[in-house]
Formats: structure tokens, sequence, C-alpha cells
DNA sequence: CGCAACATTGAGGACAGTCAATACCAGTGG
DNA sequence: CCACTGGTATTGACTGTCCTCAATGTTGCG
């Protein structure tokens, strides 16, 4: 396919291609194929803006392959990441008429991009397609709980020891036990409400008590999971 | 009504009473009043919890007066408050089987409750009760990321300016400029991710730059608006 | 009046931030 | 193949904000 040629597209559209469709054919029901079947795939470079907040929230989106981060900022620059959307995972649902957060790609990423209106043809008539999208909406509402309990209450080292934990457990991939890491160290840290060298801080500690290892900036190994566990509440 | 009697009643139920349906008629539409023909009423006392985070989801429930803390703790007993439930605000949605937060009453409170089972068949049958669903997600999914933002990314200045903020755009009642404040310092903190003396120590700076005057405990007038505002972006 | 809960103020310390130097790595071109 | 370069990551020294601990004030209620 051609896409993969033109690496600095902005922006580009195609029919589904059954590739892409079963790629992201993870968590299988009719409520998503038919998702796929009325949405497009777009292909986004690394840092591209998907949605900005406030952007008329005209599309919902689903992750093929890559990764992308939703992020607030305030006017001065500082930012807030609230979540990553990583393969098989939607975003950009908590439109009503304007994005209320921006969605950039981390690095090179793919998404499925389904018009609003269409969504909402098949939400009235489909019962599991209404069920899908408050499911979502509130498994992304749990999410923010948590994070907030993070923000708030976690100390450097447990936030740290707490997003590898999360990494690990939405990541079960190929056999290898290794966390698939693909958002920068500055992306963690404005995930976790800390700055990069802090980050880099509590991580360089993990290594060296031998929790974690770090093949490489993207993969992380957790050696001792269930320090790690303690770490994260605080028990050490 | 005999309710008012039993201040330490666990918790009481009776009909709808017509009083505590007008009291709660602020935005008025079919689905609300839907729901306030499933529910029932139920009173709760000071600091008296509603429901726990674990609790299976049997109920949702909207608040008629008084005020409703939602939270979560960590197994040390450090909390953040996620939300406040104040009146005409509904709660409880966040289910799925279990609820994943705690609700507490701040001080005596008066709420509205109705059986999941019935809302969900409500639900099936018109489209007016689940866009309203939908948009009660959507606005506390909305919150959450603010709320993020805030603790991830704001000084404890900029926190307290822009809870302030927050509740005066929320409570919009008798003509008097004074904000309710029905929760306790402590609880502001824990919304905040602060101490109860950083609380304390940024409202006195406020009052002492004559930005706020503070009557009592459960009012606070705001002298100074943009000033209020621009200090919650961090511009001094 | 006196008690208990809540709120405020003060002094000192710790954790995370800032600033700065250095290391690492991927990609490029010699 | 290696040196060079720009971006990213790591480490160190120092600083400041917010937390901790403790004393004092305030309020509401029996």
């Amino acid at each position: 396919m051609t896409l993969a040629l033109h690496s600095e597209t902005i922006e580009t559209f195609e029919p589904v291609s059954p590739a892409a469709w079963s790629k992201a054919h993870d968590g299988v029901d009719d409520a998503a194929s038919s998702f796929h079947a009325i949405g497009s795939v777009a292909r986004f470079a690394q840092h591209e803006t998907i949605f900005a907040e406030g952007d008329s929230a005209d599309c919902v989106y689903k992750v093929l392959t890559g990764a992308v981060r939703l992020c607030k900022m305030l006017a001065d620059g500082r930012r807030q990441i609230t979540d990553f959307a990583l393969p098989g995972d939607y975003f950009g649902f908590e439109m009503d008429r304007e994005h209320a957060i921006t969605a950039e790609a981390l690095g090179q990423a793919i998404v499925l991009r389904c018009q609003r209106s269409r969504l909402e043809r098949l939400e009235r008539e489909r019962q599991d397609v209404r069920t899908s999208l408050m499911h979502m909406l509130r498994r992304d509402l749990w999410a923010a709980q948590n994070h907030l309990l993070m923000l708030g209450r976690q100390t450097a080292k447990e936030r740290v020891a707490s997003f590898l934990l999360l990494m690990a457990q939405r990541r079960k991939p190929d056999g290898c036990k290794a966390i698939e890491v693909p958002m920068s160290r500055q992306d963690i840290a404005d995930y976790l409400g800390l700055t990069i060298e802090t980050v880099c801080r509590a991580l360089s500690e993990l290594k060296k008590t031998g929790v974690i290892a770090v093949p490489n900036r993207h993969q992380i190994v957790v050696r001792n999971l269930n320090v790690l566990k303690n770490m994260a509440l605080g028990e050490e």
C-alpha cells in the first residue's frame, strides 16, 4: 500500500483495508465491527496533532497501530497528559460540541476515524453500540479517578511504580515480559505530574535495586513484581 | 414531615414529596422528571456513607439538599476527593458492577435514590434518558480531566484560586455574592491534593490581599474576581 | 462555662523542582 | 566505518514549595 511511502503526509484517507482491520481486531464484538465498518483509516506522523482542544468534535477514533497522547495545556505551556491511547483503544469521545483535550501521535500512528454523525445514527439503531459507548465512557472516568488519586496523593516514586504497573497491565504482548513504553520520559513526566528529572531518578533507583531492567529507552523489564507493587502502595 | 426529627436515622425512605421535588427542580427536562418518578428519597446524617468503593452498584443518586463528597482512598488512609455533588447533581453513575468511589454526606444530606434496574429499563425505552446519561458521564469526565490538570500542574495557590472559581460557578445562589462552601478545610485539601495547612495559608493570603473575604467558615466572598482569575492561571 | 472539633499560624525539614553538566543514541554524511 | 550532530536521557548540586509537627485561636454545642 502506498501510504508507507509518504512519511510526511499530513493526513491520508482510504477505505478500511482488511490488514488494518484484523490488526485492531482484538476485543471483537459486533459493536466494534460496526465501528470499523463506518470508519476510515488515517495516518499521522510523529507528534502530529490529531485534534486539538477546542476543535469541533466531528470524529471519534480508534488506535490501530502506534500510540496517541491525550493532553490538556495551561496558557503558559504547562502540560498534563490525561491518558495514552494504545492499539485497540478508542479516543475522542469526551466530545460534546468541542474536544476538551488535545490528541497527538506519539510516533507514527495509524488510526481509524469515524464521523460523529454516522456513529450517532448507529447509536440510535443499535443497543449494543450504545452499551459499548457507555462502557468506554465509564472506563475512561474510572481511569481518570484513579489517576486523580495518583496525582493528588502519591509520592513521585509511588507514581512511577504505579505507571509501570499500569503499562504492564495494558500491554500483554508477545510472550516477552518486557513492557513496551512508546512514550518519551517527558511524556511519562507529564502523565505523572512530575519533571523528567524526577522520573529518571525514580527509574534509576528501581534499576539500581534490581526491581526493573531497562534494555533500551522504550522497553522496561519488571524483575520483581511484588516489590514494584509494594512501592506503588507506599510500603517500602 | 417526620424525617427532620430523626437526625441519627441511618437511612430513611419515603415516596418523593412535592417539596423535595421542586427543590431539586432546576435543570428541568423530561429525563429528569422521569428520574424523579422512579426514585425514592433518603436522608443521610453528617459523614454517613451513602455507598463505599467496592459496594455493588445497585442505585444511582441525585442530591436534593446538602452536599456529598465522592472520594477514593489509599490503603494507608490517604484520601483524594474526586468531586463534590451539590444540590441538583447526580452521582453514582461510574458504576458497572461495583462502585469505584465512596460517597459520603458532607452535612445532613437528602438525596433521591433510584434503582439501577429501573433506570436501565427507562434507558432502553427513552431516547432522552439515554442522552441525559451520556451527557452526565461526559460532564464528569470533562471535570475529571480539568481536575487532573490542576493536581498535576498547578501550584497550591493556583489550586485554591481555581477551587474558589469552580465553587463560584457552580453555585449561583440567591442574589448574594457569597460562595457557599459546605465542605470543611480538610475536604478542600483532599480535593486539591494539598494539606489543610496549605489551604489555610493560601486562603489567609487571599484574605490579606483583599481578594476575598471570609465572613464565616462556610462562606467566602470574592472581592476581586479578576485578580482571582489571574491567580488561578499563575499570573500574579 | 467548658469542651471538642475545626481552623489558623509558626518553625523547621523533606521531597521534588530548577539549573547545569554530561552521557547516550540514532541518523547523516564524509 | 567513523565522526558529527541534534535530540533525548541521566546525573549532580542547590533551591523552594509544600509538608510535618506543634502551638494557639475560633466556633458551636451540651
